[in-house]
DNA sequence: CCGTAACCTTACCTTAACGTAAGGTAAATG
DNA sequence: CATTTACCTTACGTTAAGGTAAGGTTACGG
């Protein structure tokens, strides 16, 4: 059965939906096969499968991508999933969207909260560094005045 | 020794120098003796000591507000205390001064990136919000309609 | 058709950040 | 003065998020 080939066909095409083995969206984003499979356990991927084998959509991908910035923001897995079945909605179930709703602005709140919290540390930081910067002037700009004016 | 009682006697004092048992900070910044004393071990917090027990300063009390705010930014112990680290340089040596504005500096790019990942996030997430509220509306009036035009 | 490269599962190992329990001292309180 | 109460250290347990190793199948290239 052709099915790296089909993966690697596809992936010349220009737009077509391109697929992924586990080597190759592991590759592109930079993580590791155990990872993949361990966000699939977790129930952030689901990937299809060929026989035994795991074929990444570019849904997948997206998911991946998104499971990363999760990462990089310091959401847990589980978090993370939660944020993802946001997008998951059945628009048959008005239960189902209220709850989502309700999960989405939780969420989006929170971020809000995080967000200021970024800024708070940012403005600290940054007057810190305006602090270092003119301490080391002084350091230098004193070493420089001690040669001139032991010797006017 | 009357230790605790010094800790309780400052507490109503108005304004100078406020001691904290572990006790006293742990309850009010809501956390456990246990995380006050892994942040001691991991170098967070150093805190003076009477005999082997722990008096909290009020810097240390500001140091363990900046922990927890890393903490819920997802830092780990080891950056924040990094991070800390930054606000304890020594105004006298040159060389630590630039190490020291540039690792404040690497720290403010990094806390700006995750600031636009966070504002990505908050964007994509709204954009869900509101189509889910578009869904809800769609369906209430539908089964409103729904009523009207059978019995018109 | 044979070897090797990519994939699979299972299972144990590791690190960070605590929780929790055990056993012991100091000290405020009835 | 006896007893809770707060604190101490030591040490083992736990959870999340993977790393790593072992052993086995599939598929592809020469």
């Amino acid at each position: 059965m052709a099915l790296r080939q089909v993966a690697e066909r596809q992936a010349e095409s220009p737009a077509p939906a391109r697929l992924y083995a586990i080597g190759d969206l592991a590759a592109e984003l930079g993580v590791t096969h155990r990872a993949l499979r361990l966000y699939e356990d977790q129930g952030l991927l689901a990937p299809r499968r060929i026989g035994n084998q795991r074929i990444y959509s570019p849904r997948d991908h997206a998911r991946l991508v998104l499971v990363l910035r999760g990462k990089r923001l310091g959401f847990s897995l589980a978090d993370i999933r939660e944020m993802l079945d946001l997008y998951e909605v059945d628009p048959q179930h008005l239960e189902q969207l209220r709850a989502t709703l309700k999960k989405g602005c939780a969420r989006i709140a929170a971020l809000e909260r995080q967000q200021q919290e970024i800024a708070l540390t940012l403005k600290e930081l940054r007057e810190g560094e305006r602090l270092v910067r003119d301490l080391i002037r002084q350091r230098e700009s004193e070493a420089g005045q001690g040669r001139k004016r032991r010797t006017p």
